[in-house]
DNA sequence: ACTGTTTGACTGGTCAATCAATAAAACGCT
DNA sequence: AGCGTTTTATTGATTGACCAGTCAAACAGT
């Protein structure tokens, strides 16, 4: 890795930990330096301004959660177990550290307002969808399949939230287990 | 009305107003007095800090919502149509216009690190677990209702969510239609 | 004149962004 | 290997704007 590059994620890590830190956007460019042992201008030298410094660190956890993904799907054939894996994923753990919830919260919130933040909010549903519908159709048909990873999606979203703010004792296994229960029932309502 | 709780609703509802516009907490207290058309000082005089303003505006949204809930159960005898009024109140155009939607994004995130923020999360999460497991036990058993409702109400914060970045032509409507299709679905695997 | 309401002016502090100056590599040359 | 030169990486100092919160004075209703 070039040292560009090392000092590029050095600050996003910072920027992560920061956020969850703090709980907020509203970091200033001096903590996250600080954190990474740099001045404040170096952070605006390598990403221009403090926007895309969060927009860079977004697309890396976005990235980490799309590599999660595919290594829990390789070599995975039941369509069961490949949607059982995709739900998973969404709450392995570097998905659900503290820093990244506290990242992913900020994230909703201000693709509200930047349209670069929601325009990757659109990738990572697309995806979430595709990986959903994939292996739904031949369990639940063409007509049934868009419907049901739309709810799945959705219920993924939705317990994300309720854990983030009161993690129980195993969080990864209980929300796994409340999306699961919520597709087998989706499953079974159609036979 | 008293004087006194105008200027006090009138400074919420600038609040709210402003949160929506900037999709943002960080709103000035000049912006929101500008916009309730009195000066900055006043909002001080009454509220005392920001912090307490906004969340006496979350205060107010709450309430609102509590409201729309209980006039869409009065008289309603049967189990399944209350849990359709409840789960339909959720997305009732007082509860689902784009400020009050920003006031909610904001709201999740700030539950983060604002306790007294969390503790009107928890009363949200209770009110709604049990307006839902009510009418649900007598459908699906004491044992079966308290996860069905756990994840109906997941279900209704991604839907939320959803529909809050991605608005569709009648997102009441359909917003509606996914969750009582997973509640029918809930109900039929019971059987 | 009295009481509660409202304001204008002010303060201390903070922060994003800039830029000229410095330190550190990288390179070429002998 | 040593030395001077060019390029790159990094910083300190600064600026201009903004903002939460305070307070004493002005105002309005009775």
């Amino acid at each position: 890795m070039s040292a560009q590059a090392q000092r590029r994620t050095q600050l996003i890590e910072a920027t992560i930990h920061e956020i969850g830190a703090t709980g907020t956007l509203s970091v200033t460019v001096g903590q996250i330096a600080k954190r990474a042992g740099v001045s404040p201008a170096l952070a605006f030298h390598y990403f221009g301004d403090k926007d895309r410094l969060f927009l860079a660190s977004m697309r890396h956890i976005l990235s980490s959660y799309g590599r999660d993904v595919r290594a829990a799907l390789n070599g995975v054939e039941s369509h069961r177990d490949r949607l059982e894996a995709v739900i998973r994923a969404s709450f392995s753990e570097s998905n659900f550290s503290h820093d990244v919830i506290a990242a992913w919260l900020n994230f909703y919130v201000l693709a509200h307002r930047s349209p670069e933040a929601q325009r990757l909010l659109v990738v990572y549903h697309r995806r979430l969808h595709s990986n959903l519908t994939r292996d739904l159709r031949p369990l639940a048909g063409d007509a049934g399949a868009p419907g049901i990873a739309r709810r799945i999606a959705a219920l993924i979203d939705g317990i994300y939230l309720r854990y983030a703010h009161f993690p129980s004792n195993e969080p990864e296994q209980n929300a796994s287990a409340h999306v699961l229960a919520a597709l087998d029932n989706e499953l079974k309502a159609l036979a």
